[in-house]
RNA sequence: GGAGGGAUGACAGAGCGGCCGAAUGUUCCGGUCUUGAAAACCGGCGUGGGUCUUCCCACCGUGGGUUCAAAUCCCACUCCCUCCGCCA
């Protein structure tokens, strides 16, 4: 939720920057007006309520000195009631189609974040690839690492589309014997690479509308989301969703700043707009496994957030050896509820596309004030900024490593640095 | 799932329907005293909103209701505790 006191006193500048991520300037007009409307609204039915309560004073004076006029008092703090209920009544009316509205509005973008209206818009701002640190040039993928994912995890039994299909739709994978493990591998390896400075959360997998709108999934992007309305419940589209309310509500130390979480879960996606595109293999599933960095940070500290999560994504893939891309994501292109984003992308040779793994957001107050978490300044608080990113998520990484690491004779070989957690395996071999 | 008990400020814990935004204690922050500290004493100490005011309004788990007036009465829900049942 962006800050109405700030769009109150700056309608102009709120509203131009807000026009940059493509939202008509009639409608932050009529929140302001809405605004207007709502305080006026409110100094009548708090005046009345004044009046209703002092009068209510004197009923009570009056029957205790068993008084004449007892009555009469009486019946008038009654119309006067009636006069003040109906008022708050109009006020509150107006205040939630305000709320409303305001919820509807995303977060105004940095300056940093460049202009454009869509994807197409996004700025690359570097690349990195497996021996660029020694001056390399950028990896040059042989002709057997052309062979897309699924036909590779076919090959080898590691990956089984259908029986997941058979259990719970199409988009819903299915990993098998080496596949599996190595998911599991890396998500060990992450959570473990993160654990000096973020704590580790395992998180529930649903959530309450409540914890939806703190992140501002909700309302907005309903459709995207799996419900189970029995419960008033919703599966977590991503991590950010449970970490985000973690904090929720309270009143935070300044010295504790920043807090730091990470956790890994399974993240689940209705991809409602997006059927029949990008869906084979792994490109696009409902349901996958991502490990999520997250902090409550003070406002003047987001960068160093920011960047440490961004470093920690970076890090990780350059772990992997998998070559990748970093976009700046364009003012037409950001999320809801982002005042900044970047987002990572791999390389994955067999299906010849860059891959979304990643996704390093600044809110600024956007989902602090959703969420009110808040820390003390002086004898007031503020609004914690909240930072997260994927760090990272798996499916897309599986099927980049897979194809990255097919070798001549169809096995694939495993990064070094997973072999750890792998029982010191490199290579994932079809099975007997 | 069934039966009972509970939810009040950072914490503990009072609160006949009418000076209750809320006693009291602890913590915490100032001050006095002290070489320093402790103790003692004095003062302060919730959040948000309004034309931000020695003014007004809201908030005592959440949402409704009764009333001239609700922390206090009524209803529903949520969460916590105890017991029973079921269970990975």
């Amino acid at each position: 939720m962006i800050d109405l006191v700030q769009l109150r006193r700056e309608p102009d500048e709120v509203g131009a920057a807000l026009a940059r991520r493509g939202v008509d300037e009639s409608s932050v007009r009529e929140v302001v007006a809405l605004d207007v409307e709502h305080r006026r609204l409110l100094q009548e039915a708090e005046s009345l309520r004044a009046r209703v309560k002092e009068l209510s004073r004197r009923v009570g004076e009056a029957r205790k000195n068993k008084e004449a006029d007892a009555d009469q008092l009486q019946s008038e703090a009654r119309e006067l009631s009636d006069l003040e209920r109906e008022a708050r009544q109009r006020c509150d009316e107006v205040g939630e189609n305000l709320r409303a509205r305001l919820l509807q509005l995303p977060n105004v973008p940095s300056p940093e974040t460049p202009d454009g209206r869509d994807e197409n818009d996004n700025v690359e701002v570097r690349r990195w690839w497996p021996g660029m640190e020694d001056d390399q040039p950028p990896v040059e993928y042989a002709e057997w690492q052309r062979r897309p994912h699924w036909d590779v995890a076919m090959d080898l039994g590691i990956l089984d589309l259908e029986t997941g299909a058979k259990l719970a739709g199409s988009m819903f994978p299915l990993f098998r014997g080496d596949g599996a493990r190595l998911l599991r591998a890396l998500t060990a390896f992450a959570l473990d690479r993160h654990r000096d400075a973020y704590e580790e959360i395992r998180p529930p997998s649903v959530a309450l509308t409540e914890t939806m709108m703190s992140t501002g999934h909700l309302p907005k992007s309903a459709d995207d989301m799996y419900e189970i309305p029995r419960d008033d419940l919703w599966l977590i589209p991503t991590a950010e969703v449970p970490l985000t309310s973690l904090r929720r509500g309270e009143i935070l130390d300044p010295d504790q700043l920043p807090l730091r979480y990470t956790a890994a879960t399974a993240c689940f996606r209705r991809e409602a707009g997006a059927a029949g595109r990008d869906t084979r293999g792994l490109l696009r599933v409902h349901e996958f496994d991502k490990v999520e960095l997250f902090a409550y940070c003070h406002p003047d500290h987001w960068r160093e957030a920011f960047d440490d999560v961004l470093a920690r994504a970076e890090g990780l893939l350059r772990a992997l050896r998998l070559t990748y891309r970093v976009l700046d994501l364009c003012a037409g292109d950001l999320g809801t509820s982002s005042a900044r984003t970047v987002d990572l992308e791999v390389y994955s040779p067999g299906v010849d596309r860059w891959l979304e793994v990643s996704s390093v957001s600044w809110f600024r107050d956007f989902q602090a004030r959703r969420a009110n978490v808040r820390f003390r300044e002086g004898d007031s608080t503020r609004f914690v900024n909240t930072v997260n990113g994927s760090a990272l998520a798996w499916a897309r990484i599986w099927a980049a490593l897979v194809e990255t690491g097919r070798r001549p004779d169809g096995s694939v070989e495993i990064p070094e640095v997973l072999s750890g957690y792998l029982g010191g395996q490199r290579v994932i071999e079809a099975r007997a």
